[in-house]
DNA sequence: CCGGGATGGTCATACGTATTACGTGTACCG
DNA sequence: CGGTACACGTAATACGTATGACCATCCCGG
């Protein structure tokens, strides 16, 4: 029956450490917030600190949280955890919030739910049942409606064009496909083909019509469009239906650099070579972009910016502030996936 | 000053519940929490349910946490969310958990750090500080002693071996390596190089240690390994130095998908047709493995099992119980990249 | 007519923290 | 020498929930 340090549930409380430390509760805590210059003195304080490290004293969270009505996390709500994009822009996040002393909590909802669909949302999962305990929220494109049921949460919505009732944060899509575009009319290209994603979030959207609209604006330029889901095997599908046009394109602008594999094998089944006989282009330099052979010419997303972009925005919004519509610049990086096209038999 | 509903921070309290439906605190919280069974009348019981879908109440997180002592939340460190396959270890996680009222939050101790470094681990990061408030861990490979500072917190480890000082759940890796070697084998190949991951962990060191042996059992059988990165150009660098040996070797075992995309680089830039020149094997299974051309012959991990059956485990620990290590079967899928090798000159 | 289960519900409390308001003693100044 | 400002701490409280201990009826058998 020693005395030594009480321990009930195998963490010490910051009542432990006061009673280590010979003071009162109050004042550890003061410690420990670092609000004590002038109210505790230096002796006192270096010997709160020491019992804290002796008992190895970690505050409690839920007390942490219930006292001051906050949680200092937010929500980063993505639509897949197995695509490497969404990841860059969880570390984007979690970085700018890691330096205002915030964390983030990531949330896959395709992913998630028990039966593998969408699950009714995060307002029906469990997930929102253990995580009700947040500031804010990041929601990366293609989820709009799935935020219904968080209510007044402070939202910021990435990639999901200037429309949105919320803050945004965007990459210039439509910059990256009119630099493909012109990337390809220089090479001498006018039969474009676009393997499209079959979603209709803004994202795809405006994709879609900046390059049907750079296209149709040249002299001779043919536009064709084939959409699929966001994978090898459908990509290939629709670049196939492109390739077996009776006039096919000379070119393929692809979407997503993952559909841009798919139709690396179209080509590579109807005897094409890349690049000389048919271009290709892909969307996003995900790494599969330079595992690809030849290595794929494709647009640049910087996905941390946008993490990074979104907290910040988020961090203004829940400072008060109303955060204007943020656009992210793109960049066309050209590998060894186009060339001018084939001569005219 | 009308009554209506008081609402304090935006969001209504049981207290509110309570008395828009002219009953104690005590008697939503019984409600609410299903425990309503012979204490409270049926009639009650709805008017408590309408009254809280009526103010669209949702308990606060914190102050469940704090009076329970339990966050039905667990932790699951990867090293990286860039790679798809800890995506599907979440996943896989997430269902398990939400399936018992948990939920899961992720944490890539390599990816959050504000410095782009490991940062000291999550002890002293503000991640921690945001979500100490933690039921337990699962620690994906790579992070075994990332893990101190989180004191006495249950822990399962995701394929770290079977020597790890916790509850484990591992890949049988070797036998999956063993397959490869004796596909190999079976084709004709005798002198095999390893592509090989320079980590000292446990899965590695396995996957070395069972193709090195493999080849070496095979009558005129010779191992020879590069070490390099888990990346596309560092693996290419290590490939190059084994098809630049004296005697090359004939085949290239890689230990992941992403490498195997390296070798296949390595192969075409000396002017080797896969299979026909040089057969490769990958390990992992994730989509690149299918984007490739020739689509790759690897070892599919099954990475949701592992999430789930990690999960599982944790539960078991969580409850009390003392969860055995659990070892989960690899398949070799045979491609496109593995052919029987040239006929000797 | 009363003891005593059910039945249906409330009171009070504790979880661990942050903070406001309130003492103390000591030193300094007029 | 009396007052007071200051330096240093502490007591008390509230955050919102869950739950064990209590309490009021009502009904029924003896």
């Amino acid at each position: 029956m020693a005395s030594g340090p009480r321990i009930r549930n195998g963490r010490p409380t910051s009542k432990d450490v006061a009673q280590e430390a010979g003071v009162s509760q109050s004042t550890v805590s003061l410690v420990l917030g670092g609000k004590s210059a002038g109210r505790v003195s230096p002796a006192t304080a270096r010997a709160v600190q020491e019992a804290a490290e002796r008992l190895g004293y970690r505050p409690n969270a839920a007390a942490r949280n219930l006292r001051l009505g906050t949680t200092r996390t937010v929500l980063l709500v993505v639509p897949t955890l197995t695509a490497p994009f969404f990841g860059s822009v969880y570390i984007g996040a979690a970085r700018v919030a890691a330096r205002h002393g915030f964390g983030v909590v990531v949330y896959p909802p395709d992913d998630a739910g028990p039966d593998g669909g969408t699950a009714g949302g995060p307002a029906g999962s469990p997930f929102a049942a253990a995580h009700e305990a947040i500031d804010g929220i990041i929601a990366s494109s293609m989820t709009r409606e799935a935020l219904r049921g968080f209510g007044p949460t402070p939202v910021v919505m990435l990639d999901s064009g200037p429309a949105a009732a919320a803050p945004t944060v965007d990459f210039a899509v439509e910059d990256g496909m009119r630099a493909v575009a012109a990337h390809l009319a220089a090479l001498g290209h006018r039969r474009i083909g676009h393997v499209a994603v079959a979603l209709d979030e803004w994202t795809f959207r405006a994709r879609g019509e900046a390059v049907a609209a750079a296209v149709r604006a040249l002299p001779g330029g043919r536009y064709d469009r084939a959409a699929g889901a966001i994978d090898v095997h459908s990509a290939r599908e629709a670049a196939g239906r492109l390739l077996d046009l009776p006039v096919p394109p000379t070119a393929l602008v692809c979407d997503d650099d993952l559909m841009a594999a798919g139709a690396y094998k179209a080509a590579r089944a109807r005897g094409l070579d890349i690049p000389r006989d048919l271009s290709v282009t892909g969307f996003d330099d995900v790494q599969v972009a330079v595992a690809l052979e030849p290595e794929l010419t494709t647009v640049r997303l910087p996905a941390r910016e946008l993490g990074a972009q979104g907290m910040s925005a988020l961090l203004d919004l829940l400072e008060g502030g109303r955060p204007g519509p943020r656009s992210l610049p793109v960049e066309l990086v050209v590998r060894a996936s186009t060339a001018p096209p084939p001569p005219r038999v």
